[in-house]
Formats: C-alpha cells, structure tokens, sequence
DNA sequence: GTGCGAGGCGAGTGAGTGCTCGCCTTTCAC
DNA sequence: GTGAAAGGCGAGCACTCACTCGCCTCGCAC
C-alpha cells in the first residue's frame, strides 16, 4: 500500500523558516563537515529550538537533501548561462571552463555544498548525470557504458581538487584552478579528439 | 619540559595481541569506515575486552595511526621492487605501472587501506611527499613548489579513483584501474615531456 | 471573536560512544 | 618459589547526539 503523504498546509512563516534552516544548516555543515554536524548546532545557528527544526525536518538525512536539491537548482541555473550553447564545434577548453567555473563560483558561494558532496551520493550521481549528457553530445559515437565511466572518473577527479581549491585563497587557489582544468583537458582530449 | 615516554617491556604475548588488534581494527576500518567504527566493535572483532585493547592504544586515533604505519611500510616494501629502478629513461607508462600496480594491490589485500587514506592527512601527506620524490628524480628542472603541486593533485586524483575501484570487481575494476592511469599519464605527459 | 491547526519551545529520553577502573591471572627474572 | 609487572576482563561512567513530547502562542478562515 502506497504511504499517502498529507500534503500540509504551510504558512508564510513557515516557509521562511525552512529558509533560514537549511541556511543555518549550510553554515554548519561548512564548518563542522556533515558527519559532525549536530542537529542542535543547525537549530543554535538559526537561533531556533531543536523541536522547530523537527517541525520541518523529519531527521538529519532530509536536511541535506533538501540542501543538495537547492544547490543542485543553483548548478542548473548556473550552467544553463551557456551550457545550452554549442558544445559541438568549440575547443575543449570552452566547455571545460563553461563547466568547471561556474561549479566553483557555487562551491565558493554555498560553503555547504562541498561536505554535502562528498556526502552525498545523489549529489553526485546527478551531477554525473549531467557530465554524461555533455559528453554524449561532444562524442555521439562514444559507447555509453564507456561515458558513463568516463563522466564518473570526470566528477570523482573535480570532487578529489575541490577541497584543495576551496581551503585555499588568492595565488594558490587560482593555481589548484587552473591544474584541475589541466587535468581534466589531458585526460578529456584524449576521448574527444 | 619533555614528557619522557617510559618504555614498557613488553612480552611477547603482548606483541601477538597488537597484531591481532590491527588485524581486527583493518577489518572493522574497511567494513564501517574509520569514523562509524566503534572501539568495541575492534575489540569484539579481535575476541578482547575493551580494557585489553585500552591497554595497547589509549585511544582510536592511535590505533588509526599505527595502522597507517603498518600500510605505509607496506607500500614501501612493496614499491622498492622497482623504484630503485630507473625513472629518467623509462616511458611514463612504466612509471605509472610501477607506482600505481603496488599500491592498489595493497588496498585490495589491506581493505582497511582505503578508509584509513581518506582519513588520514599523515598517511596521504606521506605519499605526496613519495610522488613528489618521483617527479623530482624524473624531471629535475622543475620548481619545488609547483612539483608539489602536482604531486598534491595526482595523489588526489589517485584517492578518487581508489573507492571506484576498490568497490568493483572484475571487468569493471580493471575498467576503472585502466582510466586511472590513463588521467595520470594525460595529466603528467603535460610535465615530464 | 472564536476555534483550530500551524508554529514554537526546550528539558528530557534513550541509544550508543570512547574510555576507565578495580580486580583477577599469567609470565618471568631473580 | 616468589613477587612485581604485564596481560586481561567487562560492567559501567561520562558524555554526546538525534530526536520527542507536552504545553504554549500565533495566524487566519469562518
């Protein structure tokens, strides 16, 4: 039997709140790392008491997720200022920097996206996803297994520098930058050319 | 003042029981992953009383730490058949082979390798630093701080690609070993020619 | 203006953690 | 043989955390 989920009436108030929750969360999680993030520090930092939190959120787990989804939208809005543009007859480089920029410019933005991520297996796999798609319209003729291996390895190796790129400022921050657009260039190019 | 550390004899006994404590911690490591793992579950695992194995590590850090030690002169033994060997004459390919062969053979007879790497700082810094002599040895004229750079980012990429790998078999494992190595030559032909 | 449900509170609960302590057993140098 | 130190035990301490529950306040449809 399929669990009917009673879509509860919201007040303005409240949706403020979730707001200002998921906010709070996101500064959190920054802070601390999602693991070691408490649900009583969340609430702390939005000045709340635990039980409201819990008004709104069933448990920690759909916390993040609710904050993946959010980022996940700022990505799409991100990436659609271009990524709807050709990918076809422009140098890697172009796609390369139309994809890895404004991912970083987010991660700088949204201080909690970069433990969700590595948290975070749907995060990931839906950012895969949208690498795959990519490919598939650079490299039709790609097998799509292969494509998948290949968006996978992609998002690990972005996933493996963005630490390093956010703990990081100025000089040396704009140096792990342009070597994780290196990397990805030398081991894309020998796909796509 | 220096805290002098009073050597406790030790009897053999007890030396048979820090082995069989590691062995139980890898294996709790590997299965729960280096924060989820829980003293008790070690202990339980190694058929001892908490209180025994209190009596060796005074707490869960230690332990990790001297797994790291037991791995990181496993990689050392396992990486001198060849290392020694040649690095300035050698295609990179041999290289790479002669680098990454042994390490992932170790993760996958150690299964606690892999949570403890992503843990551990010590443990990683400590590969950079073995990377970085490689680099060193192969291309003499580059700058020391870009090198370590580079170094930096292939260990990187190498711990991203690892749980890829470490959670395949077969086919797919050897997929995944292969695209390492493929990023790693395309990242490092830039450099080294 | 009244009633009802959404919003809000925060001390408290229970599960689970790393780690301890008092006490017993084994080992071994002398 | 004996005594001191090493090895061993496991209930349980102190603490943390996700989450709850009873009670109160606010917003709004009627």
């Amino acid at each position: 039997m399929v669990e009917t989920v009673k879509p509860r009436r919201r007040q303005a108030r409240g949706e403020r709140r979730i707001a200002q929750l998921l906010d709070a969360a996101a500064k959190v999680f920054a802070a601390e790392g999602y693991v070691a993030a408490t649900m009583n520090a969340v609430a702390a930092a939005a000045e709340v008491s635990p039980g409201t939190l819990y008004q709104f959120f069933p448990n920690k787990e759909s916390m993040a997720e609710a904050l993946a989804e959010q980022y996940l939208d700022a990505l799409s809005v991100a990436q659609a200022r271009g990524e709807g543009a050709e990918v076809l007859g422009v140098p890697l480089d172009d796609v390369i920097n139309r994809m890895v920029d404004p991912a970083i410019e987010i991660c700088l933005a949204n201080p909690g996206f970069e433990p969700l991520f590595s948290w975070s297996d749907r995060l990931r796999t839906a950012v895969v996803e949208r690498v795959d798609d990519i490919i598939a319209r650079r490299v039709p003729e790609i097998d799509p297994s292969r494509r998948r291996l290949i968006a996978t390895v992609t998002v690990r190796i972005f996933a493996a520098v963005l630490p390093q790129i956010l703990a990081t400022t100025g000089r040396e921050q704009l140096e792990y930058t342009r070597e994780l657009k290196r990397v990805l260039r030398a081991y894309l190019l020998d796909i796509s050319d």
